[in-house]
RNA sequence: GGCCAGGUAGCUCAGUCGGUACGAGCGUCCGCCUGAAAAGCGGAAGGUCGGCGGUUCGAACCCGCCCCUGGCCA
């Protein structure tokens, strides 16, 4: 962009997994001249694409996407390292003139793109050494630990979350101060912002993932899953835990029937649903717009166009 | 038709010499969440313990009959 125009807004779509997000991007993006920003945490592995629903290349209508299939799945994937191609994403597309359209259902990493929220360092050192001793004494116990050097993440940290018990002692390891154990006030890390949601009702979002699921394996998921074993998957420490994957994994492990694979898969996803409800229901910038409108699109690019 | 096993929370099952169901896991609902987040963690709501009758101060647990499920025999 020149000098003197401002920059595009920043907008995303969001809602739970299988609400339609992904082809709403693309709609939005065709219709106010976007380019598509990942933000869902496991389509950034390269290869997991029937069972992240990854829109294919012809499905993206010839919109650029970005953030996608930037990692190998036996490689860690991290919400700091995230943060840092999403935000480079997002600059890249504004100063083109371009409106950045991020997409995805991974609340935690919106949250760190979109709002002011910074990521102490990490160290494999500190990490695995606390690790081993949570293997050795347990949670509870290194939470007593960690409620003797900083009371407060303590207080804000359940004794039975050893992984959030580990991360508090590692970053207070590092930089020798507190651990903020909670999530930050809701202020936009940019000057203009606009989240539109989709809002569906839990009985059909249910049926839409049991569909969505069993097309999955129709189209070929197991292949998909089996060919990724081959290439480091289930050493993968992030991607080896992703839905559906995880469940095909124990499916070729033999330690599960292929039906239960699926069963598990559909049951996990709805519950991930949920979960993601409750991230996104306690933000109040959220604007809803309802699920199957006939004029969902042209609801949502005026939303952008008012709000921005 | 006979024999055996079993009928306890939505599901899979524990359970005690007869003394108020401590039930557990899963699901469901709700919540938490700062470098694994499609991950991790917590809380809550759910049961006339198959039906009827009997024994007993008291029965989910004992007796009788009935219904249902699975298996075996015929």
């Amino acid at each position: 962009m020149t000098a003197g125009e401002i920059a595009p807004p920043v907008v995303a779509v969001i809602g739970p997994t299988a609400a339609g997000k992904s082809g709403l991007a693309v709609d939005l993006a065709l219709a106010i001249g976007g380019e598509v920003v990942n933000a869902d945490s496991m389509q950034v592995y390269r290869g997991m694409d029937i069972g992240t629903a990854k829109l294919a290349p012809q499905e993206r209508r010839g919109v650029p996407h970005h953030v996608l299939d930037m990692l190998d799945v036996g490689e860690p994937s991290t919400v700091a390292e995230f943060q840092g191609w999403a935000r480079e994403a997002i600059g890249d597309c504004r100063d083109r003139g371009v409106v950045p359209v991020l997409v995805g259902g991974s609340a935690l990493y919106l949250r760190a793109v979109l709002d002011e929220f910074e990521f102490p360092g990490t160290d494999a050192v500190i990490r695995s050494r606390l690790e081993s001793r949570l293997a050795a004494i347990g949670a509870p116990a290194l939470h007593g630990l960690l409620a003797a050097v900083d009371p407060v993440a303590a207080q804000h940290i359940l004794p039975t979350n050893g992984r959030r018990v580990v991360r508090a002692l590692e970053v207070i390891e590092i930089t020798g101060r507190p651990f903020q154990a909670s999530l930050p006030q809701h202020v936009y890390a940019f000057d203009r912002v606009v989240q539109v949601g989709i809002d569906i009702p839990h009985d059909i979002l249910d049926s839409r993932i049991d569909e969505r699921v069993r097309r999955m394996w129709a189209a070929g998921f197991v292949a998909e899953v089996r060919r990724l074993e081959r290439a480091g998957l289930r050493e993968g420490r992030t991607a080896s835990r992703a839905l559906g994957y995880r469940q095909v994994l124990a499916f070729l492990a033999g330690e599960i029937g292929e039906e239960q694979a699926l069963e598990d898969t559909v049951l996990r996803t709805r519950r991930f649903a949920r979960r993601q409800d409750s991230w996104f229901r306690r933000d109040p910038r959220i604007r809803w717009l309802p699920f199957g409108a006939a004029d969902l699109l042209d609801r949502v690019v005026d939303a952008v166009r008012f709000e921005a």
